[in-house]
DNA sequence: CTCTTGTATTGACATCCATCGATTAATGTG
DNA sequence: CACATTAATCGATGGATGTCAATACAAGAG
């Protein structure tokens, strides 16, 4: 299902998820409201464990359930929905149901998409 | 002053830097303490303020002092002040006394490091 | 339907953080 | 030296955040 991506944002529209907020850091000046969206999308990486939730998801091939994340963070399992849940916000993750199970993965543009957010212009100084 | 860079930092090492943590998000697994020092770099970024900063000394041919910064951001300059220690701290700006004034700037090699932590594949968008 | 298992949500709590006022330090000037 | 100006630090405070225990929800199995 090739639109799968759309609606798995659910309350979200794509638009108005951070990783798709703005312009580029070293490029135009910035609004007050694109800066606040691209700092909420810092802010879903702010945190030790979400980085390594991503890490974990990038270097994996398939998606992760969640029992799988709390055993390699050594954390409770409501901590691990909390970041997830942070996570999905930012728009740097989808979630996928399976059984009872539900299976993370990363969105497949979301690191491009960061890296954009902050390189591009390679402004090469002046 | 070709190694001017390496001083500017003052008491901190530029390896312990966390513009300089680690191995990319989408590359190898990431150690604890990588993905600590990679969570600090985002978190120096996960402010409003803080990213209009960055913004404002990107796309500024020349250092900017602390005074205009209050201005342009509408904050008190204690708080500014605290900002840009933040951002010292992530390794993201440099700092240049002229008389009684502060001038900082970002590093010229700060936002390339930081996309390379993010993206690797250079993907030219899609 | 009942029971079990996995996940999400709620509530509480301790800690962290952005902000400002007041003060101190630094740099010049007369 | 005293004085003025700019920036950094200190202390306090209100709000945000990560964590867990307890609970509620979801999806099968029997």
């Amino acid at each position: 299902m090739a639109f799968k991506q759309e609606q798995e944002v659910h309350n979200q529209m794509k638009s108005t998820l951070p990783v798709n907020c703005c312009t580029p850091l070293a490029g135009a000046r910035m609004s007050n409201e694109e800066a606040h969206s691209l700092a909420a999308l810092f802010k879903s990486l702010s945190d030790l464990h979400r980085v390594r939730i991503v890490n974990l998801l990038a270097t994996s091939s398939d998606p992760v359930c969640v029992c799988d994340l709390t055993a390699a963070l050594g954390l409770g399992q409501p901590t691990v929905s909390h970041h997830l849940k942070k996570l999905m916000a930012g728009g740097l993750i989808e979630r996928e149901q399976r059984g009872t199970w539900a299976y993370y993965s990363l969105r497949d543009d979301a690191l491009e998409k960061l890296a954009g957010l902050v390189g591009t212009t390679r402004k090469v100084s002046a």
